[in-house]
DNA sequence: AAATTTGGTTTATAAAATAAACTTGTTTAT
DNA sequence: ATAAACAAGTTTATTTTATAAACCAAATTT
């Protein structure tokens, strides 16, 4: 009745994280920090954990002489989010 | 932006519990381990948070002579569920 | 009457989220 | 030129959660 939620994106920062990657092609740390509203400690631990899962890709390069990370969402990411946001639906249906 | 979910529900199998008791008046205890598959030990302590955070109520009786432990969603709790999934559908629509 | 099942609770362990502190380098002010 | 402040992160430590394992009391079955 109720399916698995993937852990992985069953946590508010990652999924926030993710959504922003869903519709944006390619998004860098501090956007994603000033969009979130994250510490930057915590998003960078969230994600490591989105790339080691193969969700994301992250490329390091500069900007100017700034460091600067990019994120994009990969193929399996957008399966992966695709899947839970049809999961979740199964659980806010339910009331109703 | 993204809404802050709140914690207590953004829980798998919290969410699972609310999730049946928003649209069926009362449930027991049995019948939500039943259904959500979770163990007896994991349903116990989430049911108290729920009832902590004053999103359900509990009333202990008896079937017969076996205990029975009947669940039901309070005012506060249906404004909670509600408000978390508005707050959730920030995040899954802004993908699209 | 011993073993099993029901309906749970309590306690312990593993995993996550979050924040605080630190690092490396850059820009700005002195 | 150098000290102070800032940018962009990372690492480590702390707190919170989730989950499972162990336990308990009573009822039922063999």
């Amino acid at each position: 009745m109720f399916p698995k939620l993937d852990p992985l994106l069953h946590s508010e920062l990652r999924l926030a994280v993710m959504s922003i990657l869903a519709g944006v092609d390619e998004a860098d740390f501090t956007y994603l920090k000033k969009q979130t509203g994250a510490t930057a400690g915590n998003l960078s631990v969230q994600i490591d954990k989105l790339t080691a899962a193969g969700y994301i890709t992250v490329e390091k390069g500069f900007k100017g002489k700034m460091p600067r990370t990019t994120c994009r969402m990969t193929p399996a990411g957008q399966e992966a989010f695709g899947k839970y946001v049809e999961a979740l639906r199964e659980y806010l249906s339910a009331s109703k």
